[in-house]
RNA sequence: GGCCUGUUGGUUCAGUUGGUUAGAACGCCGCCCUGUCACGGCGGAGGUCACGAGUUCGAGUCUCGUACAGGUCGCCA
């Protein structure tokens, strides 16, 4: 039976009742965490979003009514409790903010009484995400997700004061848009009174953020919803949250300025950390380089090194063929696995494989010194030495090669050094490594489409140095584009945006857009381009990712209220789901299923 | 779309070379208990081992398929 709470205040949330003076009345409610029934006496954790408080029921100050009401009190019961603070009777708990202080119960209603829930609310559950899914808002109940949430929303407040106090305005965007076929799937949204037409939900509100330029804003920032309709992963949602600015009159200087002060605002103000500004700076090739991938971790080495011109001319086809232009042959030094066993190389080799690799030779020099190597019948002894010496490798060390393209290359070491990092322990959760990598290729060669494709997107103004090569060597044009990376996490990315026609007119030409199809699609922002745009440059960040890092959680689940599972689906409101024929027919669609097969 | 992993009372797990009655902890229910805080004591309920097929005298255990979940490659301008 549930009790209305008439003429009850609450006075404080739990763990707030430390700021009562003693011996003061207080009105708390929440739910019932757990219950101690010593029989003449009753101990009940009250939980709400501060944290716990112990409430104690005793005959003799609630009465006999009341007390009985107290015995009936069970798991995730709302309770509203009037008592007075009092020192703990017996010993206190140092594991409680409140561990010194009680309430000794006067009045008891109870709001509403609770089902046992499907599992315990309680930190670092073990439960299945598809449990903890489907029963949500209990989840969120516990106080390790409580905590999650609570630092994502202080985070959006830090990032509205901070860009507030740096001129930036806060402007919404239209969440119903046109779709635009670049870069990733769309959602669409039928329209209703244009049959057979349809709105996308924003990837990003790149064009958008870009005529708020041209209207003179001079200094936006939204923190936005996205959507892609792409695959899941661990860190990524089909809905997401961009920290997404734009700025006017500025270069790259300007947005990594104001961008390195914010983050380190937001680091210094939610848990403390002191992060150096002005942060690192890498070029892209340097990052691939040397950790083969446009992410680096930089918490650790393990570094590639490129031993190309070292087997360029030995026995082993597989090595020597792959020198030549875009092809290397590039090896990590895996410190202290030179001992490995067979299964446990040959599951490397593995992994490998997962990333395109056709195989991956290794060469182990165990800790007596002895070598075990996959092609040392092809190599003389000195070839071997002189790669071990470029890798500085000793006994009990472990050497990884591998050969082809260089973006399998990089792929492949790349995410070896990170499986191995991991395994071995050699990232430090407490540090804080962040970095902008600069300097992106602006095109990238798209088999799929037999094109160039943008690496960033079709407004990022090109490199001037490296403009003369757009006709001759257009992979080789760099961008004016800036990532910001924090441990091997892409936060965020940005550029400089083109505001000159004849470029923007080249860049759709390299694109393989025809004048039509690039006015049909980007038309408004190309016809605002003709009536003065400043120069500008922006950049968003990925919000949950960043709050991931910031509260140490695995999966962007964690940090957002209600997820979706790999295949898109809310396991709780059981989202997507069919409509009724009326609301098909009122959007013009018919669904046409392919058949399943039997 | 591919690959890998998992699915056993409400929850988390164990379950040996395939063998007789599938265990534990927590939770839940009842009784006792005035200082507990992972309360304690006593007693109890609760499982067609995800689903389907197969191998076998016999399957939680082996094989195949399906579903669901997780990770990952492709994909994510």
């Amino acid at each position: 039976m549930s009790e209305s709470m008439r003429g009850l205040k609450r006075t404080h949330r739990c763990a707030e009742v430390v700021d009562a003076p003693l011996n003061s009345e207080v009105t708390v409610m929440g739910w019932a965490q757990r219950r101690r029934n010593l029989g003449a006496l009753i101990f009940v954790d009250l939980r709400d979003r501060s944290g716990l408080l112990q409430i104690v029921f005793d005959e003799n100050t609630i009465g006999k009514e009341g007390f009985e009401k107290a015995s009936t009190i069970r798991s995730e019961y709302v309770i509203a409790v009037v008592g007075k603070v009092v020192k703990r009777g017996g010993a206190v708990n140092p594991n409680l903010k409140t561990g010194e202080l009680e309430i000794a119960a006067e009045s008891l209603r109870i709001l509403s009484e609770s089902e046992t829930p499907p599992f315990q609310i309680e930190e670092n559950s073990q439960t299945r995400d598809e449990l903890r899914l489907k029963y949500r808002y209990l989840d969120l109940r516990r106080p390790d997700m409580q905590r999650n949430i609570i630092m994502k929303s202080k985070v959006m407040g830090l990032v509205r004061s901070f860009m507030a106090k740096e001129g930036f305005l806060e402007i919404e965007t239209p969440m119903l848009m046109k779709s635009t076929p670049e870069g990733a799937r769309d959602y669409l949204v039928p329209s209703r009174i244009h049959p057979g037409s349809f709105y996308a939900l924003p990837q990003s509100p790149q064009l958008y953020k870009q005529l708020l330029m041209c209207s003179g804003f001079d200094r936006y920032i939204q923190i936005a919803r996205c959507f892609r309709d792409e695959d899941l992963r661990a860190d990524r949602q089909p809905e997401f949250t961009q920290i997404d600015m734009e700025l006017s009159f500025v270069d790259e200087e300007d947005v990594m300025d104001v961008n390195e002060r914010l983050l380190k605002y937001i680091f210094k103000e939610t848990i403390g950390v002191d992060v150096q500004i002005p942060f690192k700076r890498m070029p892209w090739q340097e990052a691939m380089d040397r950790f083969g991938s446009d992410k680096p971790d930089t918490r650790f080495g393990m570094e590639l090194h490129d031993i190309s011109d070292l087997v360029k001319d030995c026995g082993f086809s597989v090595f020597s063929s792959a020198v030549t232009k875009g092809s290397s042959v590039r090896a990590i030094n895996v410190e202290g696995k030179g001992d490995l066993g067979r299964k446990q190389i040959d599951k490397l080799v593995e992994f490998a494989k997962g990333y395109g690799a056709k195989g991956l030779a290794y060469l182990q020099i165990k800790s007596d010194g002895t070598r075990k190597c996959s092609f040392a019948k092809f190599m003389k002894d000195e070839e071997l030495d002189a790669i071990i010496d470029r890798m500085e490798a000793k006994p009990g060390d472990l050497i990884l090669i591998a050969a082809g393209k260089n973006k399998m290359v990089w792929d492949v070491l790349g995410a070896l050094r990170l499986e191995m990092g991991k395994e071995m322990g050699l990232m430090d959760p407490d540090q804080y490594n962040f970095l902008w990598v600069t300097e992106f290729p602006l095109l990238e060669w798209s088999d799929e489409e037999n094109r160039y494709m943008a690496m960033h997107h079709p407004f990022t103004m090109p490199m001037e140095e490296d403009w003369g090569m757009i006709d001759t060597d257009p992979g080789a044009v760099r961008a004016r584009a800036y990532d910001i990376v924090l441990n091997g996490t892409e936060l965020g990315g940005g550029s400089i945006r083109i505001h000159q026609d004849d470029i923007q007119e080249k860049m759709f030409e390299v694109l393989g857009f025809t004048k039509e199809r690039a006015h049909e699609q980007f038309g408004f922002l190309l016809d605002a381009f003709r009536y003065g745009v400043p120069p500008h440059a922006g950049l968003a960040y990925g919000l949950d990712r960043l709050v991931m890092h910031i509260v140490h959680a695995d999966s962007i689940r964690d940090v957002i209220a209600f997820p979706k599972v790999k295949d898109a689906s809310d396991l709780m409101s059981g989202a997507p789901g069919e409509v009724d024929e009326k609301q098909l027919k009122e959007l013009s669609i018919k669904v046409d299923l392919p058949e399943k097969e039997e």
